[in-house]
DNA sequence: AAAAACTTTATAAAAACTTTATAGTCCCTG
DNA sequence: CAGGGACTATAAAGTTTTTATAAAGTTTTT
């Protein structure tokens, strides 16, 4: 869960903001008081701030200064002024990003991503109990050591983590690592769903991931 | 010194960055177009791209999309265009910043700063075991001796010094090293591996770096 | 012109994939 | 509850694809 802490003092924006955020899949907490933000950051973990810089306590540039002094979190500065001297300072004091108001949700919504992307190295993998796949480096571990899988074998596990707890037939996982031409030959799948539990199941005579559905196909659960 | 690739169509404006960034104490170099802007990745090594999303021989929006396939150099983007989309498309893309001209060149400047602030992974020697490559001297010592490459080996242990750990296909090797007409001929790529390898590896036979991924490509462990 | 780098080709070895065979499991039916 | 059929697991043999490397031919650089 993804958690952001908004730093907003005007209401309307606040409630904006909350129901954006909320309806994006993150977890919001908004303060209109920058102490009142220090206060929760020493609380609980997050991964972003959105920092409006007209606060009720204290000047908004102070706070960021302030944070700097302990805290690399990424920091999006939204503001009603748009002067060069406030936004080269903001970005100069340790801002990550600035956004001037009135901004579109979309825009915000993507610089968020953006922020997310580069600043918590989230490494997109796949897990499934200690089975990990990450498709960016193309690599597999189980409870931390790289297995090496051949490239079908690497397909089909891709596609059952893809479509975790979700039954996949026969012909399901054949047209999408084999292609359309090859479905009806479930012996393909068999073969290779054996070597996948040699190599990722402690015993893979009675698998705990890459569960068999008979009559089915295939399930890969936790 | 902090090298900036600037890919932009427009002369004046190729001039303004030009001045702009080298009084800043950058240096910069202009292409026009986005092949060119390959090339010169493939041969030196950048801290920093400014990308015009109109380009002479490409859409912007692509050549991010082929960057972002091997590297995660930060990239801002410049554009006359205002539009939500091409905005949210460019930052989901692997944009890390957005622009839109007319814009102040020392908020420019100030968001060339962020970025190289956070993104300060490049610019240094690589290194990997005890093989090191200097981007900015263009050398490659193997336990601190110094190993000569050729322009192709160069180019290919660089890719892989810059995705360590990442598997890279034949033609992800090809279209960086090569350029895009030389996909489907993994053999160019195989032949200077096995240099490399010579070069290297402790015993070329069975490497301990320069792995192969069969079926895949390449990649480099430590 | 000589040297170096690169491309192309050939071949043996390795790896991956397909196919077959056998044994096992589950469930239905008589 | 025995027998049979449908489905499954897995080893192993056969086939194809992929890889390493040397070496010859070509281009580029010095």
């Amino acid at each position: 869960m993804i958690n952001i802490l908004a730093l907003e003092d005007s209401p309307p924006l606040q409630s904006f903001l909350k129901t954006l955020l909320a309806a994006s899949g993150y977890q919001v907490n908004v303060r209109a008081k920058g102490l009142d933000g220090f206060a929760l950051l020493s609380e609980q973990s997050f991964d972003l701030v959105l920092l409006d810089l007209g606060l009720q306590d204290m000047d908004g540039q102070d706070w960021l200064l302030e944070l700097r002094q302990w805290s690399q979190l990424p920091v999006l500065v939204l503001s009603a002024r748009d002067g060069e001297v406030e936004k080269v300072t903001a970005l100069d004091n340790g801002a990550n990003d600035y956004l001037t108001k009135p901004f579109s949700a979309n825009e915000l919504l993507a610089r968020i991503r953006v922020l997310l992307r580069t600043n918590t190295q989230t490494s997109l993998a796949l897990t499934c109990g200690n089975i990990t796949i990450d498709p960016h480096k193309h690599t597999v571990t189980l409870a931390q050591q790289e297995v090496k899988l051949t490239k079908k074998e690497y397909a089909i596990l891709l596609l059952m983590l893809q479509n975790k707890d979700k039954v996949l037939t026969h012909n399901a996982i054949l047209s999408h690592v084999w292609g359309e031409q090859y479905i009806n030959r479930p012996e393909y799948v068999r073969v290779h769903m054996a070597q996948l539990r040699q190599k990722l199941e402690i015993n893979p005579a009675s698998p705990k991931h890459l569960l068999t559905e008979p009559a089915v196909g295939y399930r890969l659960v936790d």
